[in-house]
DNA sequence: TTGTAGGCGTTATCAG
DNA sequence: CTGATAACGCCTACAA
């Protein structure tokens, strides 16, 4: 059932069904009244092509990511992009999700020249993020970067795992801990210095074990310390993971946490808070930057090509009991 | 720049530019294959919705979420969707995302009535998952439910938490272990007589511990039942912290797993691979779910109100080394 | 194989 | 406040 076919039969004009579902104002209150009635009991509703053809403009979001994410889990993905929904469910917009694999581009390109949206967020980390990057600026639709793309920085949200690092160095000095540690991988360089500024004076006595990343890793970096006749009273793991393994190896060497050793760990994965004790944790606030990125869509850009700069999104310290 | 002029620019016809990008062959290879190449020149593309607007269909289907779910997390939404994007992405579709509000049913009349959408999964658990499937019925577009939906059953995908626990069951009666119990909330019915329904002849020994969900309640179970002079062989609990909780008790108790004790966990959390020894447990088959429901909008429905019934997923039995 | 013309279902403009 | 009419950009008979 078309708007011609509609109006014929409850005795209007097209014209007048159109305003009656638009926002121009220009129709008696009870004309609208009656037509919204008769659309319900029809079921009509206006053709959402037609429409966005005529106006030529569209409300609809598209959201990018890569199909195969090597260095992070899909968590982070779904946890930005509920972030993004969230935003966009609020100004009422709906939000086209597709992951980027090497047949993408056809879809890539439909979407974004053929004005079926009206911004994009890309997660950088393929090729195709790049593409989709460069169609939308090409057509200029707005779109926002998730991490780092060269050159992209005045529209991209980052990830600041260094500032949540600090965040802990700070709690750990604030709190009178005099020999902290960090435990984690050596190429995380972001978290170990975000650590150290936090520390302060105190980073000058600060220990490292640079192992893997999962449980027994974090166990036998506890052991690895001890051996070398290390004890920190208090210590960051890259991970939550490992932070739990460290724990357990501290626990069952009759160490008292959090009184003789301070544990904060990274992610606040789930089984977090049902350790015991419950384990403090820098938590990376995935949902911000889901938001940020939706309302970096409608922020303006820079004129002449100015940079706003990366909008770096802080972390969270989630304090429970072992720290 | 739309058909008109591109096609001007060129020197062709409208109708020949549009006859390059679709796929009724009536071209030559040669004009073809010279029009793509100004089409990239200059980032021409025809335009969305005059082309779905002709054609009268589209290719994009629709996801609608409940917007807080109480009784499940976000994880679990979030890998439904996952797994319904992949089977969708792998059919070249793009999916619209929206969670559902008490303000969402003008875009979901919008989305379904106004043609905009080829299919609809909706996540059933709130009033407007069943307003998005009555419309979607009443507009006769594709839909598929997630979840019970009174009435729907022909077009569901349903969880089945006790074909999973019938799985763990069948694992400790063919295991040869002689005295079972299971430890969860009392709620859950499906998971215990699913358990009993795999232990067969053995569920006559079975033990019961209704308690609450997480790592302590697990640790108390334990006791609870040590102190009631009950020693099960075998556990499976409701959820895998509880299972950790259990777990833990256990060997701090001087049990050894899995020799003495088989345990088996429920959700397959991140943290169960690193537990010691590394925790066994049943896996909902979430992205399982996603891809069925997709496949469900493409699938016959039965002739004359015909019910295909329900579509069961089942669990998968992750065998790590705590059973 | 290519071009011409009509129509898809709206909204915006212009009279009345 | 309402109705007729001309776009919006494309696809598809039909004619050449």
């Amino acid at each position: 059932m078309n708007i011609k076919e509609f109006s014929k039969r409850i005795g209007v004009s097209a014209a007048t069904v159109s305003r009656a579902f638009g926002s121009s104002g220009r129709i008696s209150r009870g004309t609208r009244e009656r037509i919204m009635l008769e659309a319900e009991r029809f079921g009509y509703r206006g053709n959402y092509h037609a429409r966005n053809l005529i106006r030529s403009r569209v409300r609809t979001v598209a959201f990018f990511y890569p199909e195969i994410v090597r260095r992070a889990p899909d968590h982070f993905i779904s946890e930005i992009f509920l972030g993004a929904n969230s935003a966009a469910s609020s100004a009422q917009t709906p939000v086209l999700v597709h992951p980027l694999n090497d047949d993408s581009s056809e879809l890539i390109k439909d979407l974004i020249f053929g004005g079926a949206i009206s911004g994009v967020i890309v997660v950088a980390g393929s090729r195709l993020a790049n593409f989709a990057v460069s169609s939308a600026k090409s057509s200029s639709v707005p779109y926002a970067v998730v991490g780092r793309m060269k050159g992209e920085e005045a529209r991209s949200v980052l990830f600041d795992p260094g500032h949540g690092a600090m965040l802990a160095g700070r709690h750990f000095s604030g709190t009178g801990r005099r020999s902290p540690a960090y435990v984690g991988g050596i190429s995380d360089r972001g978290k170990r210095e975000g650590f150290l500024r936090g520390l302060g004076a105190l980073s000058e006595n600060c220990a490292f074990d640079f192992g893997g990343t999962s449980f027994e890793d974090g166990a036998s970096a506890f052991l690895r310390l001890k051996s070398l006749g290390v004890r920190p009273d208090s210590v960051l793991c890259a991970n939550d993971t490992i932070a739990i393994g460290f724990m357990n190896a501290a626990l069952s060497d009759g160490i008292s946490v959090p009184r003789d050793l301070a544990i904060i760990g990274f992610d606040d994965i789930s089984v977090s808070a049902y350790t015991n004790p419950p384990l403090s944790t820098v938590r990376l606030n995935l949902r911000e930057i889901g938001r940020k990125a939706f309302s970096l869509l409608s922020g303006r850009t820079g004129e002449q090509g100015e940079v706003a700069g990366p909008e770096k999104i802080e972390c969270e310290l989630v304090l429970r009991a072992s720290a």
